[in-house]
DNA sequence: GTCTATAAGGCGATAGAC
DNA sequence: GTCTATCGCCTTATAGAC
């Protein structure tokens, strides 16, 4: 079958989610997914393998994601801004792409390209975002587009790594909501 | 020798700092210092309770170069905070602490608790300076200081993800340096 | 306190039958 | 395509001599 496949790799998503990369073994993979161990060798090399077609197809999933957001959200740049940092997230849980960011395997270039690619592209969303609200007048000038866009995806990694320490799930929403008050000062009509 | 479990104790500290904890083995602490195993499991019950005097004693460090920051800093709040924004940091070497706490095993409260001490001692830290620049009319009332706390030490996790996805090291001075751009914005003399 | 030897178990992966 | 059996390696320890 080729739903094996896609299977595996949806299962491969949500323990990068659960555990990360190194934490995350094939049989755990099998385990939950039901699939046999012939199966996933044949399907894919290995683990570095299927980890690389998860981080893909989460990072398709995530930027496909901001994008409807993004297009249903009728308003200025700070209430798309809102909108994309105001979905529910737990920072128990963590971020399903940042969460896999501080595993030693991940200095790997293969392991890492996928990450790159999905901060990079909502790094240029975001700076789209803040460049054309300048353009158009309604961002001060104060800030460069792109330092505004990498503050805005460091806010929202930060939220899930103190929520996490400190146990509280709403630290993201929280940390998010302060900076969106400070965002708001910088709308100039 | 007494020194033995201080030298287990930093050279865990430093493997920590490295990998983290569920990729750092004994064997590797053991290879790393020198020390043999039979030393190691007389002074320590295991790899968890290593892990915990490295972290206890990593928190006392953190905590001891935030006040010596603050303490030689003269000047208002935003000096302060700037002070200690602006320390050199490596976001491809990761946060001392913040580097650990997306671990798996860290769900369990015994590793946890060093990490919920760093970060609420941290959370205390900054909403001293905050609060106290409010009260002195040094900084306007829009923000709750815990709110403005928990964005600061939101801020530097989140330049040390981003900055490892992508690949520059100079990732969290930059994230900073925006974000103190907006704190002074909040300062009313 | 420190050493070496050993152990049970999981890891990532392969072999070869069906 | 999928199965079961097996592999060599590493992990976290423990045992018992020195």
């Amino acid at each position: 079958m080729a739903a094996t496949r896609e299977l595996l790799i949806d299962t491969m998503k949500l323990l990068l989610w659960e555990r990360g990369y190194d934490a995350t073994s094939p049989n755990q993979v099998l385990e939950r997914s039901g699939v046999g161990k012939g199966s996933f060798y044949h399907h894919f090399k290995g683990k570095k393998d299927l980890a690389i077609a998860a981080m893909e197809s989460r990072t398709d999933d995530l930027i496909a994601e901001f994008d409807q957001i993004i297009a249903q959200t009728d308003g200025d740049w700070l209430a798309q801004v809102s909108a994309y940092l105001r979905l529910p997230r737990h920072a128990l849980k963590g971020c399903r792409m940042g969460r896999i960011v501080q595993d030693p395997s991940v200095e790997d270039e293969q392991l890492l390209a996928p990450l790159e690619r999905y901060f990079s592209t909502m790094h240029k969303r975001f700076t789209a975002i803040y460049s054309e609200a300048q353009s158009s007048g309604a961002l001060v000038k104060i800030h460069k587009p792109e330092a505004l866009a990498k503050l805005t995806l460091s806010v929202l990694q930060g939220g899930f790594v103190v929520g996490r320490a400190v146990q509280q799930d709403d630290t993201v929403g929280d940390v998010c909501e302060s900076f969106l008050d400070m965002l708001a000062a910088l709308k100039t009509n």
